[in-house]
DNA sequence: GTCTATATCCAGATAGAC
DNA sequence: GTCTATCTGGATATAGAC
């Protein structure tokens, strides 16, 4: 009942972070939870998820879920603001590259794993970069940790000498378009993703012109 | 009750192309719906339609519906089909400049022209380059028709000297996310369409090289 | 915290009278 | 060809017992 590790939680708040041992098996139940959205998310497209298969999926009934969450607007935006998480974390295992790097190789680098991470879960990738799910939009929050996260690539960008908008632009369009004809047109090969230093070159080169 | 003009259609099948006054009547009844689904589309997205809400548009019951189209995926085949005939029309007029044009110009004007198809309607978009309506795929004969479609745009691609599979991937890939950049990020704007000779010059250059 | 039962609302599709 | 009435099945969410 008392906190074993308190930093600042109060037990019983809304926080996923408490030590309480109550709130630690909150939280690891809500984790049990987005795991099955994702699984489930994987099979029917993240739009078609249901709280009833939900549900079943962690072995409770529909309404128990709201125990957990406020709503399913609230499943889908902690989905969201992880995804774009796991998206800095994936991205910044190439910051080893930036410092002497050819501006080329850490270009490519970076729509190669960009296209890497969108395959590597179709339903995180239709949560972030596609409005697949009718009736819902990031809340505010979760839409911050977006554009921080948007932020943090440009600003790597440009440590590559990448300022200008109109090139910033074109590289988020030919990155996302990759990566959607991959997912779209041939999900179980590399069509696209082996364009990946073809695509930066060609880039690279543009903008040296 | 007897045919105008009759060339081939018997009274009561299925066609849409009948001259009997019946199936005149029908065609036009037809044509009614999609644009009401259409207009209906442009509202709450094109996943969002309804039959109920359909059927009010175009004033009657819901199971009317059901005498001009088999069922509501019925209703998106007819769309798909339609909005892709819509793309090869809005695509034709580029013919004219390949005689004797630069590439940029005309791969710029193909560019220009797609954006502002996608932009031109957001729930035909939404239809045709998305997987935004749940549950539903286009029928193998409507799918023919925009494999028809874009077969007819490699054509013309080819003409230009454009051949190889991975440039054209690259194009499209380009292309599409350009569009869906711009729909996403700036739906009232021209950031990346007004980019377009911009990322001509870009894919021809790589193209040439 | 979990459950059963239910409220409320919506969907696509069919039966059968007229 | 159009209608009313209905079937079937799904959804999110809440109330209240335990």
């Amino acid at each position: 009942m008392d906190p074993v590790a308190g930093t600042a939680g109060t037990a019983g708040t809304a926080g996923t972070a408490g030590t309480d041992i109550r709130s630690r098996r909150r939280a690891q139940t809500r984790a049990e939870i987005l795991d099955a959205a994702w699984r489930l998310g994987a099979q029917d497209g993240i739009a078609g998820l249901s709280l009833r298969e939900l549900a079943r999926e962690v072995g409770m009934q529909a309404p128990s879920l709201y125990t957990y969450f406020d709503n399913k607007a609230a499943i889908y935006d902690e989905m969201f603001a992880a995804g774009f998480q796991e998206l800095d974390a994936a991205l910044h295992d190439l910051d080893d590259l930036d410092v002497d790097g050819d501006p080329v190789e850490v270009i490519a680098g970076a729509i190669e794993v960009f296209i890497a991470f969108c395959r590597d879960s179709v339903p995180r990738y239709q949560l972030l970069f596609t409005r697949a799910v009718p009736d819902w939009e990031p809340s505010p929050e979760a839409y911050a940790v977006s554009v921080r996260s948007l932020d943090r690539m440009a600003q790597q960008l440009s440590e590559l000498g990448i300022e200008r908008p109109e090139h910033l632009d074109l590289l988020t369009a030919l990155t996302t378009g990759m990566a959607a004809q991959q997912l779209a047109n041939d999900p179980d090969g590399d069509r696209w993703q082996r364009l990946s230093r073809a695509a930066a070159e060609m880039f690279i080169a543009h903008v040296r012109s």
